[in-house]
DNA sequence: CTTGAAATTTGGAACGATCTAAATTACGAG
DNA sequence: CTCGTAATTTAGATCGTTCCAAATTTCAAG
């Protein structure tokens, strides 16, 4: 069954030319002579030859391999995420490790290891939590491209690709205060994360700005889940003085909300005004149909996979922040009436 | 900022003893002496060596990468399928190539190739609608060992990894009929594949069993996501004598269902029973908390990877069909008590 | 001191490709 | 024919590791 592997040495004998032919053939240099080629071509198929990348890469120290790792594939978000990078990884040619740090800086750390020794060409990374600059350092010294992806690492020199988590958070807020909504809350996620930081201060300043007062007993903090989204509402509830509307620190925690809001007999988008983060690919069938602010999941990934090819391409290092613009999409959880058409194929 | 990269001659220099020896260490063998050990350990981390597994495993002709195709990342489902590989991979010390076919068979047919290339020891496959034994045939052939994971390729003798979907279907329509339902329906899936036809059979014989009639007009297929259950079930609704249940194929279609259901007012889990399939993570907290067929996605997924490993390391091939067990789990939305208690941990 | 077995270490040939520089062949012009 | 140039082809070194067989060192016993 298991057959002696078929090298360019067997091509090359069995096509009476030698080897340095058969390796111009398989890269398809102008030099070699059509009938050759051709009749090369003809030989490889017939033996069931399989090119051998690695030993290739071993000679002209290259690979056409990505890493990738995130730091939550269950959660749509980040699967989301994979997908785009996967998606221009794939038609360029490129193939990814890809691994799951289920928020495990060790693991992380193991994993970004092991593809190092395995040659990786450049790594997009969305860090687990607790992430540090000095974890990431001897690989961004050793002159491998790094894309950050969702999340950031303070202090490391890097590129990254994340939301405007500041601003859609405010333009999220904006609407609901339009809504008639004055006391307004912040769900979910952990509070120790830049990315919670920004998104809750965009909520704060929002509610600053209309001259509301910010107070932090409506920052309610949780894991970043539907579970947790349940849990925090339930916090909620349990308040002197309940908010009528909350923006949710993702989506998943918004559909946590809407859990726990109805098995206490409150309808969202009803008695209660939703709003999510990052328009998860549920987020529009969902009943009710969520409003989010939209940061294109797959979008990103597609950017930090484009990014990571150029730096990879230009082979020096200009780090690059691009920060994709969050809008609100408004659908039918914040209260509002469906006013704002849809684009999006 | 590019280091030139280091070596294992290199160390071997620096530490004064022959590159043999560094092998040696390397690869932790006992043959070496303790304090040459320690000094060629210390070069080591001094120098920033970082050791190329692709030319070790040119050399072994072995390596220790699994590639990883699945047909739908963000489908949870698949992405749980897969976070459940990743697990058992990591610890095992492989490292996966992973990509997502978007179930496309000439997508899924480039990414083999391609990770054939690269060498991989070999490969967990959940195959892309459409795939043919004959586009697998040449990869099992050339010894890799291959298992299939919760879809089978018809004529295919290789090991898979898949759930009792006909058992499962079964006892979640005998629920249904204990429970009082007469009319019950199955949603969702594309009716051309094995798994739909599997799970619909057993949704069939359960009412043939209970002397019921099974009626062609009950089975409705759509798209197996969460869109596809809306869809499924606003057809439903349109029928003349509306069933008070239904099975869905899967839990994206049911979870699809509930939100039909709710924007037609009727409130699952109290005037309609709503059973999935797959017990995906969000099943336990979504509302009403999902009743359905557990599959337990990352188990499947662990033990499929485990099997690929023994295959790996056996280096034979002795076909081997796992059947994971399904088992109902009873929540709120089929309208039962929740009369069984979950023990998962 | 020998001596021989055990403990360590090592040179050099693989692994399967690419690359450089040089060799060979083809071919139209003189 | 003989050349020169362009078009093809090729031998052999090389990438970074492992492995074999042989060389070297260590060291306790005679």
């Amino acid at each position: 069954m298991k057959q002696p592997k078929v090298t360019v040495v067997d091509v090359a004998h069995a096509a009476g030319v030698s080897k340095s032919t058969v390796s111009l053939v398989l890269q398809g240099s102008s030099l070699v002579n059509e009938a050759t080629r051709a009749k090369v071509g003809a030989v490889i198929r017939e033996l069931g030859y399989v090119y051998n990348r690695s030993a290739a890469n071993l000679r002209q120290s290259k690979s056409k391999i990505v890493g990738i790792v995130v730091n939550d594939l269950t959660n749509s978000f980040f699967a989301e995420l994979a997908v785009g990078m996967d998606m221009v990884m794939q038609s360029a040619g490129y193939i990814q490790f890809m691994a799951n740090s289920a928020e495990n800086a060790d693991r992380q750390a193991e994993v970004i290891a092991s593809m190092r020794e395995h040659g990786m060409a450049g790594l997009i990374l969305s860090p687990a939590r607790g992430t540090s600059a000095a974890d990431l350092r001897p690989l961004v010294d050793s002159g491998i491209p790094v894309v950050l992806v969702a999340r950031n690492v303070p202090g490391l020199k890097v590129s990254s690709v994340v939301s405007d988590g500041h601003a859609g958070a405010m333009a999220a807020v904006r609407h609901l205060i339009d809504l008639g909504h004055r006391r307004i809350a912040f769900l979910g996620g952990f509070n120790d994360t830049a990315v919670f930081d920004e998104r809750m201060r965009g909520c704060r300043d929002a509610l600053l700005e209309a001259g509301l007062g910010a107070s932090d007993d409506l920052v309610i903090s949780s894991a970043p889940s539907r579970a947790g989204g349940v849990a925090a509402v339930e916090r909620l509830l349990s308040m002197a003085d309940r908010p009528t509307a909350a923006l949710c620190f993702n989506d998943a925690v918004a559909f946590g909300a809407c859990d726990g809001l109805r098995s206490a007999r409150i309808e969202p988008g009803v008695d209660f005004g939703v709003i999510g983060f990052d328009d998860v690919i549920e987020a529009k069938t969902a009943v009710p149909a969520l409003t989010t602010v939209s940061v294109d999941p797959q979008g990103m990934g597609r950017r930090a996979a484009q990014l990571l090819l150029k730096q990879i391409n230009a082979g020096h290092f200009e780090p690059e922040a691009l920060v994709a613009s969050a809008r609100l999409v408004v659908r039918e959880s914040c209260g509002a009436p469906q006013r704002v058409k849809e684009l999006m194929a």
